[in-house]
RNA sequence: GCUGACGUAGCUCAGUCGGUAGAGCACAUCCUUGGUAAGGAUGAGGUCACCGGUUCAAUCCCGGUCGUCAGCUCCA
């Protein structure tokens, strides 16, 4: 047989000469969308176009509309970086250059520290280079010869990862552009002049293989685009992100404070901030109250044994603030890292029976961590945050039970303040028995408990071995901030370690002695992190249910400050959030102003209002909504708050 | 913690190739009493992050510390 049968995605096929590669199929469609094209399908996998076709099969053409065609595009990206990097700092060793979610990077060592000049330089080469528009080429070697090869070049971290590389099953190539060759197992674009517009987006320092240990490599990050606009939408994205930057919105809005003379990674909760914390609160409290939640109150510090009973000390005393030291060896207190042991005393301190459970403790506990000082972030990552705590004690038979209403709480949480955009994540243990604590059959009992609760509502999630915390398996539910960085935010985790190194028990209604099952779990995280990620989420324009500030009252001038006063305290009665703007200046000063400031309505009085004795009403965004009886106003904002209504018309 | 960058008024930033600094906004006072995104005038505000060094002289150069930012690592 010379024909091959070729399949389209449409359901036609056609003939076509055995050998034929996929860009002369691609050709035969349309020249126009032969250029477009990037890689092809073939099969469920990836080829370069340069692939030659011999048997009778499917075939799907990618272009950079489709999401693994962007990650071909950003691949052969990083190799052309590469290459300029190599033709400006011939010295270059390289380590790895993947494409990532929005762009790629590639890693390595030269002796230059790179600047921000250099990058451009280096930016500069590229798109040199990609004018050059050399093809890629694809060359399959044998593992001797590509060790050959790359210790010609003395390429040191190439060499390490084919050593680890298995010959027989796997094909090893390299791929050439213009003289440049790296390893990798593609596929690649056909060819650099692809590769238009590039900007090329920072330099960092990277551990080699991700280990601390290892040599410190330099990476750049870089991101590029066939078309220019798509460029240029792409940085106007991150110019508008960066605006809905809860550190900035934090400050601008008065939400919290960071301030070195109090210690980094320690918040202040300014006046603003507290009214929203305090807000996601009580809403918290009230749903927790529906369910059965029972809050306590605990210290803040706790004697050292404490947590030598719960295993945290020493094994974490890195990221522990130093211990308190009243008494060498006997009296010895700890800033406390977390909640559970103190919530623990409270269930240790009378007998429980199996009537008594489930148990739930629930408390705002600010605890506090020696986090990395490169760690610390805003809100999002602080040494002092507050978790909506609670801890579940239950019998084996009720957990399963609990664990879902846990989740269900959690998804109701994020539901009313309008989280869409979350993952969910089923951390479980790797084979590294020395991170984990408790028997390995309780383990495997947890983990089950928690994907059965996951099936059963309906989570879609992803399994990650190895992220488990040390006493038990978790679910965590994870967002992004505005520049992409993930953050756990709710979390349930089941533990069968605590309940046995703590020897808490029940009485079954058998007359034995039980150990019951601890839940941890905060739907908010913490409300530090939550808050954060809350402001970015609204960009500051909060709904009015969360708004510190719900409306700002502006007399039209100075004579009309008394009616003004009096419709503050009618609001103020009704528990309205609401300031008077009494400021000498003219209104459309204060407007500009309060729309600034985001505030949700500004009441504008005059001699209109004064003498109808109603208010004009307008919304940020929407502008003048005209005249209203201030009772109507009420009801339709207390209707408002009490839907706690997310949407921004 | 590591690599790199940065730190000037409350905020956003300019500036000084070494001779102790400037704008806009905000703030205060006065004029103005104004109707839906900036009325006018005047004024006050800074140990140029901190500590050392070099120098006749340091905000500027050098070293250290602290803080912030990006990334890595870590995150009970």
């Amino acid at each position: 047989m010379n024909k091959v049968k070729i399949k389209f995605p449409d359901g036609n096929s056609r003939e076509f000469e055995k050998g034929i590669t996929a860009f002369q199929i691609a050709q035969s469609i349309s020249e126009r969308f032969a250029k477009e094209v990037l890689v092809a399908k073939v099969d469920g996998s990836v080829i370069d176009l340069c692939g030659k076709i011999n048997n009778d099969t499917e075939i799907r053409f990618l272009t950079f509309n489709d999401d693994e065609g962007k990650e071909v595009y950003w691949h052969s990206s990083s190799h052309l970086m590469a290459h300029a990097i190599k033709s400006v700092y011939p010295e270059a060793k390289f380590g790895v250059g993947p494409a990532i979610d929005n762009g790629f990077y590639y890693d390595f060592d030269i002796k230059t520290k790179l600047s921000e000049e250099d990058i451009l330089k280096i930016e500069n080469k590229m798109h040199e280079l990609s004018k050059e528009n050399k093809t890629f080429e694809r060359v399959e070697l044998s593992k001797p010869e590509a060790i050959d090869f790359f210790e010609k070049q003395s390429d040191e971290y190439k060499l390490e990862i084919l050593s680890e590389l298995d010959e027989s099953s796997e094909t090893i190539s390299i791929y050439n552009e213009g003289g440049f060759t790296d390893l990798c197992t593609g596929p690649h674009l056909p060819s650099t002049g692809k590769i238009k517009y590039v900007k090329l987006l920072g330099v960092s320092g990277s551990y080699w293989r991700g280990d601390e240990n290892k040599k410190q490599l330099q990476r750049i990050y870089g991101v590029s685009f066939p078309k220019k606009k798509m460029l240029d939408e792409h940085l106007q994205k991150l110019e508008e992100a960066k605006k809905r930057d809860h550190r900035k919105l934090g400050k601008e809005l008065d939400i919290f404070l960071l301030s070195g003379n109090v210690g980094s990674g320690l918040p202040i909760w300014l006046p603003k901030g507290t009214i929203l914390r305090e807000t996601l609160e009580n809403y918290l409290r009230e749903e927790q109250r529906k369910r059965g939640y029972e809050p306590v109150i605990t210290p803040h510090i706790g004697n050292i044994n404490l947590y030598k009973t719960s295993g945290h000390y020493p094994y974490y005393s890195d990221s522990q603030f130093p211990p308190l030291i009243l008494e060498e060896g006997k009296d010895e207190y700890l800033l406390k890292p977390m909640n559970c042991p103190h919530h623990f005393q409270i269930y240790a301190s009378k007998p429980r029976s199996y009537k008594d459970l489930p148990i739930r403790y629930t408390e705002f506990g600010t605890v506090y961590r020696y986090e990395q000082s490169g760690e610390l972030t805003g809100l999002t990552r602080v040494r002092s945050f507050a978790i909506d705590d609670s801890h579940i004690f239950v019998r084996q038979d009720q957990l399963l039970d609990e664990i879902c209403d846990v989740i269900d709480l959690i998804k109701q949480v994020f539901a009313v303040i309008g989280f869409k955009d979350f993952t969910t994540i089923l951390s479980f243990r790797d084979d590294n028995t020395e991170k984990y604590g408790g028997d390995i059959k309780l383990w495997e009992k947890a983990q089950a408990e928690l994907k059965e609760a996951a099936k059963r509502m309906k989570l879609t999630y992803v399994v990650e071995e190895g992220e488990a915390a040390f006493y038990g398996p978790k679910i965590d539910f994870v967002v992004k901030d505005v520049i992409g960085r993930k953050w756990q935010l709710g979390t349930v985790q089941v533990d069968y370690v605590m309940p046995e190194r703590f020897d808490l028990e029940y009485t079954g209604n058998d007359g034995q002695k039980h150990r019951p099952v601890v839940i941890h779990r905060a739907p908010f995280g913490s409300m530090e992190r939550f808050i954060g990620i809350l402001i970015e989420h609204f960009g500051g324009e909060f709904p009015l249910w969360l708004a510190p500030t719900q409306a700002v009252i502006i007399p039209v001038s100075q004579n009309f400050i008394n009616y003004s006063e009096q419709i503050v305290k009618d609001l103020k009665d009704k528990n309205i959030r609401v300031e008077l703007d009494d400021r000498n200046e003219k209104v459309g000063y204060k407007i500009r102003d309060w729309e600034l400031k985001k505030i949700p309505y500004m009441l504008i009085l005059g001699e209109k209002e004064e003498l109808s004795e109603n208010i004009s009403v307008r919304q940020h965004r929407k502008g003048d909504l005209g005249s209203f009886a201030l009772s109507d106003f009420i009801d339709k904002i207390t209707i408002e708050i009490k839907n706690k209504d997310y949407t921004i018309n």
